[in-house]
DNA sequence: ATGGCTACCTATGGTAGA
């Protein structure tokens, strides 16, 4: 089973480059990020046509997350508990069942935190966006955690906003004081991951220079001057069937591309 | 270099992203 997370900044924007990609790709299943679309406005017919079911949370302008199958999804549920006057549309999750067993997916879009705010005693600003963003990975963590007690295969995905160390950006210093580095955010980040979760990437490819988005300001592309924030968190159940993982760099050369690139996995399942 | 782009909106420039 091959899973992929991919932020396409805009499905109006980038349907026709979405149904290029899935036609190369061939995944099973795609979590996408930032559809900035309503569900009405999804083109589901352009990728039920290809054979993926089509299950959206999405809001104005703004945000929004979205599952594609070519398998079956059952249980389909949307947005992130705990909180519930949170109107961003950022979490959905479903099961998709395969050959040989079914996988808890969720697909999850992290707020991205700035500008940070923080009072004198170097604590986020209430109501500001740091705070939001700490708050949210609070609660993804204690969904994590009644998922993980289930003990069985599942995989969060998605745009994770989180820089995990200095060798996940081209220029590191560049990001020093950015949400997506501080070290608020990378503790927040660690205290998930280290609740027992594999991180995909990780687990089978070292060392610097990989990434999965790369500005459109300044030539950052063409500079390699990107950073690795998609990531895939596998359970203990689902990290035992991983197999292999990807980062599809060459999508972000192409023509009016995301900013973003699809990062991805292979189950055996 | 707190932004050099890009996408969205009932807009014609402001907001958000990372």
């Amino acid at each position: 089973m091959k899973i992929a997370t991919f932020n396409i900044n805009g499905i109006k924007a980038r349907h026709q480059a979405l149904v290029d990609w899935l036609k190369e790709a061939e995944p099973d299943v795609a979590l996408l990020q930032e559809i900035k679309s309503v569900d009405e406005g999804f083109p589901r017919e352009l990728f039920e046509e290809l054979g993926y079911s089509v299950e959206t949370h999405g809001q104005k302008s703004f945000n929004g997350v979205a599952i594609l199958s070519k398998l079956p999804l059952e249980d389909v549920t949307r947005g992130l508990p705990g909180d519930e006057s949170d109107e961003q549309a950022r979490w959905i999750e479903a099961t998709v069942v395969g050959d040989k067993g079914a996988v808890r997916l969720c697909g999850l879009y992290l707020p991205n935190g700035n500008p940070v705010e923080l009072d004198d005693a170097g604590q986020p600003v209430e109501g500001g966006k740091y705070a939001y963003k700490l708050s949210w990975m609070e609660r993804m963590k204690a969904r994590a955690e009644e998922l993980l007690a289930l003990e069985e295969p599942f995989v969060m995905a998605g745009d994770y906003n989180i820089i995990p160390q200095d060798e996940d950006a081209a220029k590191p210093e560049a990001w020093r004081g950015d949400a997506l580095a501080l070290p608020q955010s990378r503790e927040a980040f660690r205290r998930i991951l280290n609740l027992g979760f594999t991180e995909a990437f990780r687990a089978r490819v070292q060392g610097p220079g990989h990434y999965s988005f790369w500005d459109y300001q300044a030539g950052a592309w063409q500079k390699n001057n990107g950073i690795r924030i998609d990531h895939l968190l596998l359970s203990p159940q689902a990290a035992d069937l991983l197999r292999e993982v990807g980062i599809d760099k060459e999508i972000r050369g192409r023509d009016k591309p995301s900013d973003h690139v699809p990062v991805w996995i292979t189950l055996d399942l």
